[in-house]
DNA sequence: TAATATTTTTGGAACGTTCCAAATAATGAT
DNA sequence: ATCATTATTTGGAACGTTCCAAAAATATTA
């Protein structure tokens, strides 16, 4: 196979218009596939394509056609494995509409966000999925807006509920899981997670503080361990409640990773989650169920968030009017063993 | 703020020019930071610039020449929290390269795959990086060559090596594990894993089966358990050797998440790891330390493959030709409880 | 001050596509 | 065969940038 070419140069609709002697603008409808063209020209065309090796130039051709065909997604932390799940509902619907998806992390920084943002804004990206960074202000919203670009928030809500938004129901997820807790016979139960400054944490703190002011018990604000979301700070948090003497017998987790945490310290301590203390999660990630022991947990279904979030998107794109459609995942209780109410496994 | 060009049309470099009072050209290498142009002249675009609401438009700036900023990462498997930590790594380096990160993920389809390069070279990416998805084709490189794109690949090795390379030193890996076994007094030692067509899964069963060949053991063939690279594919795998009769006291496993897998079925079996049967991972995620008990496995420092693997990268785009560097990761014992062997926590 | 060297700025031609209005070819009706 | 329709095809002008060679402005020297 020999190109007539220089190696540099790339080939071009020019060339395949001349080895199939037709013009550049025939070629160029019968790359998008068009109607209108004769069938037998086309299959000439597609030939030639092949034959030269030709690789559509999809920069040359955005910039003609003003919009993309790129969604770029913004997550914001990947190490849990709650965004990813998210994320891969999100490829799929996108994928399967045509839509190219490229993500960008942002590892919780606001400063890395705004340049994503930016770069996705240069490439002319038709739209954004974003699940907001730690500590991003409302008018980062309100610049996306006068954008005009297309976008829908995930998970994280910022300021008024003015676009398009896909999140779980928070507040109720928690009061589930306190009052499961409270129908097992708990009274003594405790809140491990971050609260400070994150709405969500806010929210599902709320929930448990609901549930036990339903259920006429003071709440004892020792019992409630800000900490990080990780592993460790799960961990890091159940050892403040665990050193504690008549401490809680019951601890509801601002998510999964928060509770694995916690499961560690107990393991390491010589003590069984279900048993000597009733653990429960946040958001049922993959992970869950393979815990020791397995944990009970909240699902918010992350991939169906995804496909949701990306419909949503999707919508914006054909009809232009700028929507404020909103979606929360109802939660579901998922019970398991962490929590000592599982039946059957 | 009154914009007086019509909405739909963005604001062009030609619109600086006017509002500064220069030409296209000067505005065009005032955008580029050029020392040719004078600073007060600079001064004077950026603050029209600034006032007009400008937007760079990378995609004709790319149009013009040639190479974008962008690079290209393909990740064959995000739920693995392996691959996301390499990803860390990769977004580190590029992001303080001034290079942007696209990630696509292939979820293992060797066909999502082909779309997703043909997506990256449309977009014209200065260069990618690709964990090849399962069964990926040599073709494939070949043909990533032929384009004269840029590429790394990590983790999975195809063909030759006549290209750049990250990954692990996966023999030496099984084996220091098993060797870590046998010094344990372990002599009936299982392995749980892929080996069928993986070549990462034969790499790590041979290391396995070298260090049992030279301690003169002999292999039983019963105890290779071939089983998907999953939580749950560990654990179908631990159910196999456990119902065995006199099957082996110790296991290897493929990676830490088939090791998870193991853990869990020996915990609903009411046994322990490291007291009942030596369990090993591999790759040390960060979920490892974390697991009950705590997971005794091999570091190979994902992240830092990502840097190493960025900066390949990185020197193929500053000086054109193409290199045949390969890094392989010295994996490094972690010796935590669920081999048996820990001592201080 | 004139001549020269240096710094700074500039207009026009690319880049590879899509869009449009208009040209051409094919078909059908008379 | 002629004309009206309809189905295909086409050249040229965009799109917003960068590159280049050359012009203009400024500084330096004799």
């Amino acid at each position: 196979m020999s190109l007539s070419k220089a190696p540099g140069s790339a080939i071009t609709i020019h060339d395949i218009a001349a080895e199939a002697g037709v013009s550049k603008s025939t070629v160029s409808l019968v790359l998008k596939k068009s109607p209108l063209i004769k069938p037998e020209t086309a299959a000439k065309v597609w030939k030639a394509a092949e034959k030269l090796g030709y690789v559509y130039n999809r920069m040359a051709a955005n910039l003609r056609q003003k919009s993309s065909n790129v969604v770029g997604v913004i997550v914001n932390d990947l190490t849990n494995p709650f965004f990813v799940e998210l994320l891969i509902g999100i490829e799929r619907v996108l994928l399967q509409s045509g839509y190219i998806t490229l993500m960008a992390h942002t590892a919780e920084s606001a400063q890395v966000q705004e340049k994503v943002i930016a770069s996705f804004r240069e490439q002319n990206a038709a739209g954004i999925l974003m699940c907001p960074a730690f500590g991003t202000s409302v008018e980062t919203i309100d610049r996306l807006r006068e954008m005009h670009l297309p976008f829908v928030i995930m998970v994280r809500q910022l300021g008024d509920l003015n676009y398009d938004y896909v999140g779980a129901a928070n507040v109720d997820g928690t009061r589930m899981a306190t009052e499961h807790l409270l129908r097992l016979g708990h009274t003594r139960i405790g809140f491990i997670g971050r609260s400070q400054n994150s709405l969500v944490g806010l929210q599902r703190q709320s929930g448990y503080e609901e549930a036990l002011k339903q259920a006429g018990i003071s709440l004892n604000p020792a019992w409630v361990v800000d900490s990080p979301v990780s592993m460790q700070g799960g961990q890091d948090g159940a050892k403040i409640l665990l050193d504690m003497e008549n401490g809680p017998t019951a601890v509801v987790c601002y998510n999964d990773l928060v509770a694995m945490g916690v499961l560690n310290e107990l393991d390491y301590r010589g003590l069984r989650a279900g048993k000597d203390m009733a653990v429960i999660g946040f958001d049922d990630i993959a992970t869950a169920k393979h815990t020791n022991p397995p944990l009970t947990t909240l699902a918010i279904n992350p991939e169906q968030q995804g496909e949701i979030a990306s419909r949503m998107l999707l919508n914006q794109l054909r009809d232009h009017p700028a929507t404020h459609n909103h979606y929360f995942s109802q939660p579901k209780l998922m019970v398991r063993e962490s929590s000592g109410g599982m039946l059957t496994r």
